[in-house]
DNA sequence: AAACCCATGTAATAAGTTACATGATTAG
DNA sequence: CTAATCATGTAACTTATTACATGGGTTT
């Protein structure tokens, strides 16, 4: 139940149809809350329902036409509502780090496997935190913030970004770590 | 698809009961992966009829009987399946993100309800290091590391310890970026 | 006496994923 | 001509959460 809420934000910060949330949630708004298409259309149709957006059709040449959406006044009070609510622990999932327990039970080779794709991984996380710098660059280029929205903005990227370091420093150590076990 | 191979995980590096398995998930596991009692059941039966566990009756004085699970000869085999195949991309959830970016569509009031929360939010996350420490000290004490299984759990622990590190510089990012807005 | 721990589950609901479907336009 | 992008969705399925249920034992 939370969907909506990440749905709200990224309406108030700029209106946009099913199309174009799922494009966000796949780039900045994906860094902290991930959905796909189908789920952000299901969604958007009971808020629809509910009052908490509502939707203008936009005709356009030479592509289909869309239907964009506005958050109404219902939809920012629940999103309010919501804010003020106590925030709830996060339910954690790093697939990685149950392999690595794991690799206690699998052989040399498969540990050599583990070594190959934890740097397949790690490489990931490099261009994350390259595209992450960039877009520092690009939308926060001054020091001083002008905007409420701009300055939570960033500040929720820079806790994206020293996500991104620590992940990087860590899985040199869980290198480091695997590397030492087959010696 | 993955609680199953967090099960296998914990369960062969201790046999367990359900019940066991969730406490474990509270605690240990649930740094990197989180299941309710309920799911830990469900699960579990799948993987006794699939012969990936087999149980074994314990019984008990004073408290009700256990049935302990040890992983099987094919549920191990599923286990190094599933260590070599690709590392899944995380799915992030983080709802105090949201919360951070919502914060520029409500007032100054909602904006200090939300410098409350960070703060209470901050004291659990030191409270979460301050037990990692302490099961760190506890758990390994000695910098040698004696066998594999070890070794990977304190590289894990590491992992945790480093990310509520960077948790706390991050909210004190937050408090900061936070009061400002309302100078 | 009340609350909490041990130990196990069922049932109902909500949320999320995967696969499939359509149909036009534009870029290579 | 092929692939990708824009734009929207349905259907089937798997997972996860919440609420409820039981019952004895221990701790405060």
């Amino acid at each position: 139940m939370a969907l909506e809420h990440a749905i709200l934000v990224s309406l108030l910060e700029r209106p946009g149809s099913g199309y174009e949330l799922a494009r966000r949630f796949e780039r900045s708004i994906g860094r902290f809350w991930t959905a796909t298409h189908q789920q952000i259309y299901r969604v958007l149709k009971r808020m629809e329902a509910d009052g908490w957006v509502t939707a203008e059709e936009i005709g356009q040449e030479g592509r289909p036409d869309k239907r964009s959406f506005s958050v109404a006044p219902a939809g920012r009070a629940a999103l309010v509502d919501w804010l003020r609510a106590p925030v709830q622990p996060e339910a954690v999932r790093h697939e990685l780090a149950v392999k690595i327990r794991g690799a206690a039970f699998d052989d040399a080779a498969g540990r050599a496997a583990l070594v190959a794709e934890v740097e397949r991984y790690r490489a990931t996380h490099e261009e994350t935190l390259a595209r992450y710098l960039a877009g520092e660059r690009r939308d926060f280029p001054d020091a001083a913030a002008p905007d409420a929205a701009a300055a939570l903005q960033h500040v929720v990227l820079r806790g994206g970004i020293a996500y991104e370091r620590m992940v990087l420093a860590w899985l040199d150590d869980v290198l480091a770590t695997l590397r030492t076990l087959d010696d």
